[in-house]
DNA sequence: GTCTATATCTCGATAGAC
DNA sequence: GTCTATCGAGATATAGAC
């Protein structure tokens, strides 16, 4: 669908999106919104009702389909009855994050790095709203985990799943500040398929890493 | 020293580094700043300039020390003689972050996390101004490692320091919205050395991870 | 150096015509 | 649904008395 095409509030929603990730909620003005949209300035609140039922639309429009699709996978990896691994599980995260970036229309390359930087930002709508509606995201890949990982404590299970999943949404949102730790030109954090490509076995070595400190 | 026998330069910059650090850059108003500074709110402009002149004097007057001690601990591990890990070099680079993580007046606690979240939030300070500033903190960190990793090529290399430092900022940040991900008392991602204790192998696994993507 | 007072601007949000 | 016009709040920054 051309852009001009479609409507208004897909639109705010496209253009929102683009603009949280690249500067930030708070960074970010309606205004600045709406300009890059080619809506009026009265649209978001009409639509939407305010700045932050905007981002949180931002969030939901993508976030439910994806949560959908990881369950679904965990579903489908559970009950084919091969034996499951620590790889197969997280390529059940890993492979919807991946297609959704690398959407044609690029949507849904912008909200994973959108939903990257939000979580390292640590904001309102994420920690207070956002976690209760997934719970069954975070309960499926508890489990799953738990069974692919069976020698190790609650707690340091819990301490390697905190690390990874900060790990993978910190690649995935792709920053180029972090390039100035290596030679500039080499590592091109935007690829997706190059950032999983490296980042499996750096987060498989570190999920199955035998040594647990005193 | 006490709170209240700081000069005033000195209680902005306290204060500053906390609420940044709490609510980031651009959500962080002067007025905010000054009033838990109990200083006036003209004092920011005549000490500082503007505020982003306050925020590039936030990180400079911990980052310059910091990055001494780092490039120190280097030496006397060359120096030494002794044989060198991946684990001495990496400790060459947290053992002064640790060391200001517990910095006992609780200033250099919120600088590592203030660092990490700006690092993360890729500001444009950090991006244009401070990486041609600590060239030296850069090129020592990729000799030392390609020294201690001689298996891999220097785009795996690149790769995986990109992945490890990543990983430790994040993980320095102690955002608790990843504790979604697991059980959320569990992990108490706050407390530096609980952080650095799971945080070690983790890395150290990745970085020598002998897995190589084709 | 520290204060009051204020200039100037931009923000999110809304009223009301069409 | 879409627009113009604007409100009130809060932002950074500064002028000028002390």
């Amino acid at each position: 669908m051309d852009s001009a095409t479609k409507d208004t509030a897909t639109r705010i929603l496209d253009a929102a999106e683009r603009l949280f990730v690249e500067h930030g909620f708070e960074a970010t003005s309606l205004r600045t919104i709406t300009q890059q949209a080619e809506v009026n300035l009265a649209a978001v609140n009409y639509h939407f009702g305010s700045k932050d039922a905007l981002f949180q639309a931002v969030l939901v429009r993508r976030l439910a389909p994806l949560n959908q699709q990881c369950v679904a996978e965990l579903d489908v990896l559970e009950k084919s009855g091969a034996p499951i691994t620590v790889e197969g599980v997280l390529m059940t995260f890993i492979r919807p994050c991946l297609a959704l970036s690398k959407d044609p229309n690029r949507g849904g390359a912008m909200f994973v790095r959108l939903l990257s930087r939000t979580f390292v930002e640590n904001h309102r709508l994420i920690r207070d709203t956002l976690p209760q509606q997934y719970s069954e995201f975070v309960n499926r890949y508890s489990k799953a985990f738990s069974r692919v990982l069976p020698g190790l404590k609650l707690e340091e299970l819990a301490w390697r799943l905190h690390l990874a999943f900060g790990l993978m949404f910190n690649a995935f949102a792709g920053n180029d500040v972090l390039k100035i730790f290596v030679k500039s030109d080499i590592v091109s954090a935007r690829d997706p398929d190059t950032v999983v490509r490296h980042m499996i076995p750096f987060v498989i070595a570190g999920l199955t890493n035998p040594a647990t400190q005193s």
